[in-house]
DNA sequence: CCAAATTCATTCGTACACAAATGATACCAG
DNA sequence: CTGGTATCATTTGTGTACGAATGAATTTGG
């Protein structure tokens, strides 16, 4: 931090040491901007489901068998509180149900019904459209750089 | 989809067209959990102040001048009923202060009070450091790459 | 085998986030 | 000047998100 960095500047160009905070060029500020962008597109494509509510749907399919509403929680990275308001409101709609595991009383089960499944299922291919949509300002070099680099932050 | 394109799987190499959907691979998914993690960072950091309770300080900070709490949002990027919704906090806690804008009787005008504006500055070296955490898993070179990729999907 | 620690689910409280509806004020065209 | 439109803020309702507390059931250590 004596002088000579100032090649550093290329590295964090945006506030480097001047005292100067832009919100603007903050990770946490622009992530949060991104999710919001990829929220929208979401739900410009699905609008009948929020993207937990899928996300819990399209995890219940790709395990199969059931799993406990805990697990699942951590499969999709909610917690036990949230995870409880998502599958409570995926249950009104018909789309999983819950049974109670035999040999541990305390977990419950979540299974994807015949309609969730279905309703599932049909979503995939949008799904991924959106997905799609979410990385078209990126050549596919960059989308494979950025996605590279976002898990590790992740 | 009939054959000769797995040459493309460079391009999607996460999930091509084999039919899968994996949820972990998604940039939406990803893009939450990475997310989840900067917010606890941020929070392991500064814990009596919410990101972004504290976006609103550090725009305030840097308009300097008073702003209506639609501009404000706007600046931040919150909608207009989220933004309310901060300003009522910060303002029960005494960092932010409301006035009539004279000319224009619908806008409401925040500003920061004395508290706010030393709070915020005492906060501004703590926010340099939870980007640095939150970026750290990345090389200098990688963090130009991923900040410049992550802005054009915002 | 039993008490202590752990796990699963639920509940409560707080804080975003956004759509939609509402009321007040301001602006603009005719 | 006036009626239509736009803007600012607020309110309501729904849906995450998470910390903390609670109770029931299981596991573990001695």
């Amino acid at each position: 931090m004596t002088g000579e960095d100032n090649i550093l500047k290329l590295v964090d160009a945006e506030e480097s040491e001047s005292g100067e905070y832009h919100l603007q060029d903050q990770v946490g500020f622009i992530l949060r901007r991104a999710q919001q962008r990829h929220v929208a597109i979401f739900s410009s494509y699905i609008s009948d489901l929020t993207p937990p509510q899928f996300a819990a749907l399209a995890k219940l399919r790709d395990v199969g068998g059931d799993t406990s509403q805990n697990q699942l929680g951590a499969l999709v990275a909610m917690d036990a509180a949230t995870v409880k308001g998502v599958i409570d409101r995926l249950r009104a709609r018909g789309l999983v149900e819950l049974s109670r595991h035999d040999g541990d009383r305390r977990r419950l089960l979540v299974s994807l019904t015949v309609e969730g499944r279905r309703t599932v299922d049909a979503l995939i291919p949008l799904a991924t459209r959106i997905t799609e949509e979410t990385l078209s300002p990126l050549s596919p070099k960059e989308v494979a750089t950025f996605l590279k680099l976002l898990a590790r932050l992740a």
